[in-house]
DNA sequence: CGCAGAGGTAGGTGTAATGA
DNA sequence: TCATTACACCTACCTCTGCG
């Protein structure tokens, strides 16, 4: 573990501590009472507040200045400031009463639904692992490291690098990634953080968290028992039959069904020499040779498309399979689910999701591999050396090279075969037959756009390097199209 | 040992949209 | 308007863990 996470860890145990010292009994906590600990809480805010940002005192409480130095209109502006400042306590602290509430409760606040709904959103679409606490007081704390790091990044990396300073840099940016989407994802964070006392943030951290861990739990509950449907569609005659339903204590390397899905699509020729005893390696612990044979980086059997995969070239067919995005009813159609459904609309046009991106796909595989497996508790690791959360890493570094042709086309194959009828998308151009009028000038006006983003891009290249990952969707940013 | 919280599941309920 | 559909998500309940 690097000292910066051991920082974190230590810092995150601190909130848990500082929180549960003066818990009471939540239930019998009159409301006056929980209204008084916020506010005294704002308090303890100063412990954590950077030299950066200084506190904020109503004008009564500021020490006087000289008065050859006041300035009239500073003097103005800064009661301006203070009242801001106060405007926005107050409004941060009516926010987390009501998070606390519901936190206690089990509650949905009306007044909170765009941040639950946000805060589902996360685990889709940014990390199904995300732990808010953290991310949060990384950002808190070391958002002013950011220029630093990328710096650091910017420059040649020295191949004396241990493998500790690598993994650290990649959490690193794992963690700046995350605090960035969370930005954009969750209102008014940016400027919550600056005013924020640990005890708000351990709060936020909680709602943020519990939505994370059920739309997990809802996700896969959903694709639970959709899995064995889809198991008939394998192609193969053995497997076209599967019981109406498996046991999830059944599943995994107990029965040939899953365990195919299960097994890498390069090693399929010898589970189908022999699924027995394939199994029987693999849940004996795999040795030798075998060792690293169902390691996330040899990509399962279900990320694939039977019809389209090739042994020789291992990313064909791979990642174009049924979509949690777009519901069950639309997995068998060839465009997606049809705009015109009746039925309560599923998540994509929810949140008016219109693209993949590397992480929804990741996020929506290791939940089928979840599912697929024999363990009736959520854990990231698997018999045989498996583990969920490189399977994560590993497809979303798939997409590391977005000009790469394979993740072009497999981004148009989502575009098109999936997301094609998400009511307001821009649709495809046909790839056939002239243009219309129409087609040329959107495709004129795409250009003018690109070109006038990657000319604002050059400029602020200096200042403020790019994230490397895939813009993340979210209601503040629908609409964006993956540039292919 | 009891309590509280975290993390999980199953099943019921709510709801947006269609179409008669 | 109302029945139907197909989905999201809420609720109740369970197990496990940590703590006093």
């Amino acid at each position: 573990m690097s000292k910066r996470q051991r920082e974190f860890e230590a810092l995150l145990t601190k909130s848990k501590k500082s929180k549960k010292t003066p818990r009471m009994p939540p239930r019998s906590l009159p409301v006056k009472s929980r209204t008084d600990a916020v506010s005294s809480n704002t308090n303890s805010n100063d412990e954590l507040r950077t030299e950066q940002q200084p506190i904020p005192q109503p004008p009564s409480q500021q020490a006087p200045l000289p008065a050859a130095a006041i300035n009239a209109t500073q003097s103005s502006d800064n009661i301006q400031d203070a009242r801001e400042v106060r405007r926005r306590r107050k409004k941060l602290a009516k926010r987390i009463e009501l998070m606390e509430h519901d936190n206690r409760t089990d509650e949905l606040s009306p007044a909170l639904a765009h941040y639950h709904d946000q805060a589902r959103l996360i685990a889709r679409t940014v990390h199904p692992f995300m732990r808010p606490g953290e991310v949060l007081l990384f950002g808190k704390h070391a958002a002013d490291d950011f220029e630093k790091d990328e710096d650091a990044e910017g420059s040649d990396s020295d191949e004396s690098d241990s493998s500790d300073a690598l993994d650290d840099r990649t959490q690193r940016s794992e963690l700046k990634y995350q605090y960035k989407s969370l930005l954009e994802m969750i209102p008014n964070l940016k400027d919550d953080l600056e005013i924020m006392d640990e005890d708000q943030l351990l709060i936020l951290s909680t709602y943020l968290n519990n939505r994370v861990r059920r739309a997990r739990g809802d996700d896969g509950g959903s694709l639970r028992d959709r899995m064995i449907g889809y198991m008939s569609e394998s192609g193969i005659e053995d497997y076209k039959n599967p019981p109406a339903v498996i046991e999830k204590f059944r599943r995994g390397w107990y029965n040939w069904y899953t365990a195919r899905m299960l097994c890498p699509q390069a090693a399929l020729d010898r589970f189908d020499e022999d699924p027995d005893k394939f199994c029987e390696t693999i849940m004996a612990g795999p040795e030798g040779e075998d060792e690293n044979i169902i390691k996330a980086g040899n990509f399962p059997s279900f990320l694939y498309d039977q019809d389209l995969a090739d042994p020789a070239q291992p990313t064909k067919g791979l990642l174009r399979g049924k979509s949690l995005w777009t519901g069950p009813g639309s997995a068998r159609l060839a465009r997606g689910r049809k705009d015109k459904t009746p039925g309560k609309p599923p998540i994509a046009w929810k949140y008016k999701l219109d693209h993949v991106t590397s992480r929804t796909l990741a996020y929506t595989a290791m939940l089928v591999r979840y599912e697929l497996n024999s363990q009736t508790s959520f854990q990231t690791t698997d018999v045989g050396g498996f583990d969920g959360y490189d399977l994560f890493s590993e497809i979303v570094d798939l997409f590391s090279d977005p000009e790469s042709q394979w993740c072009k086309d497999t981004l148009d194959w989502w575009d098109s075969a999936v997301f094609a009828n998400v009511p307001g998308r821009q649709k495809p151009t046909s790839k056939s037959g002239p243009l219309t009028v129409a087609d040329q000038l959107r495709i004129e006006r795409c250009a003018a756009i690109k070109a006038r983003k990657a000319a604002q891009r050059s400029d602020r290249s200096i200042a403020e390097r790019p994230v490397s990952e895939p813009t993340v969707s979210s209601q503040n940013s629908q609409a964006v199209l993956p540039d292919n």
